[in-house]
DNA sequence: GCAAAAGTGTTCCTTTTACACCCATGC
DNA sequence: GCATGGGTGTAAAAGGAACACTTTTGC
């Protein structure tokens, strides 16, 4: 028998947002044991010669058929037991979708890729529910220090959603004009002249995030803070 | 030949603070290939049935004789060629020690083990300077929103190395009343009856870091921020 | 005309900053 | 008695929180 080693794999905590529906995460059914019939987050080992984000790009890819934009390192579990069959050490990554690629491309070989509300999770496959917690501890306290929320957003948005956005994330409601007065006063929205068509009520302008304008005044020291 | 696999290897940027000379880390001298003889982070291989940090703390023993504790993990670096002939994988932790403990003991095998300010550091093998600039990042920034700064001091120190630390870190001069006003309110220090004996100037009380009081400020939803 | 969402300013209170003098000790 | 570091409070400024009415649209 050979000697054993420890093997290495990548998993990703993809978050999807909706405001009817909040916070989402992707998950897959296992088709191979442990766990087959379960559920988890996209993942596998990572490639003798392929570095571990273009792993997570790959798995997601052939998994879901996602590609997400932001995909970070969120931290490396690594427990003796965490899978019950061999030493598997994981790098689990976050990474954050938009709502126009929300929905699942049906003619994936990811038939069985499917959005969770957070709220509503299933039971999961080895330490996965772990690893979505600390997931969405990062997300929460992350948004508030860096401007990351774009990336659930739609590129156009009205205030309304990123407003809605801050509050499902944060869990408590937020001012509506106090908020505005704090993001507008970053001056990295650029409001467009468009307005939202669809809904009730009197339409609103659709905001853009001018990431450029961001990188610029960071440089000056503008420190985002929400 | 075998087919290759990657390997798994955990490294420590170990930190330690002492008012006259700042912030130091713990470096020892590469006795083997590649980068023999060149200076490194303390760090190898994960072993099949260890934990994480398991192995950070049994190599920083057999490296340095060195026992921190506070260890944290940093991040994961995973760089196709970070090391030059095989593929490793690093999890890379931070670990801060304190000054009664700073002193490296003559008598382990690490008399290959130094402090090198974190301002004068010697060329780094592999991607090591990487590493510590993460750490330094961390550390810097971690500082202002959890009581870590504690495991750099001794157990009983006078306000005022609480205070240089603070500054050291932040790289700013901070007010001095201001300070330990804000520090003060948090609660979380006790104030011993002992005064500091040496030095120059009027003795200032000791303190000490009143951990059990902070975890249960904590619960009922105070924020240690300075 | 009514229901639904968007737009907008002011006041108050809390927090942060700036700042200077006296005190205890060693030499 | 002088040099060194420790101890302390107040006033001004800035930032955050609370809060209500008007406008535009669809039905």
């Amino acid at each position: 028998m050979a000697k054993p080693h420890i093997r290495l794999s990548v998993d990703a905590v993809v978050f999807g947002y909706e405001s009817q529906n909040g916070l989402s995460v992707l998950l897959i059914k296992r088709n191979i044991d442990p766990f087959k019939g379960g559920w988890a987050i996209p993942g596998g080992l990572v490639k003798e010669n392929e570095n571990l984000e273009d792993a997570v790009q790959r798995e997601l890819k052939e998994e879901t058929g996602i590609k997400v934009n932001y995909l970070e390192q969120l931290y490396t579990f690594g427990d003796l037991h965490r899978d019950p069959r061999n030493r598997v050490v994981t790098v689990a990554y976050y990474g954050l979708v938009q709502p126009s690629k929300f929905q699942l491309a049906a003619a994936t070989d990811a038939e069985e890729a499917q959005w969770y509300n957070i709220d509503q999770l299933p039971k999961l496959a080895f330490d996965h529910d772990k690893i979505i917690d600390v997931a969405i501890q990062r997300l929460r306290s992350k948004i508030s220090y860096q401007p990351i929320g774009f990336e659930l957003l739609d590129e156009k948005f009205p205030f309304s959603e990123l407003h809605k956005l801050y509050e499902c994330l944060k869990g408590v409601p937020i001012d509506r004009r106090n908020f505005k007065k704090k993001f507008m006063q970053l001056e990295i929205l650029e409001e467009l002249s468009e307005k939202r068509k669809i809904g009730k009520g009197r339409p609103g302008s659709l905001f853009k995030f001018h990431q450029k304008k961001y990188f610029s005044l960071v440089k000056k020291g503008m420190v985002f803070e929400v």
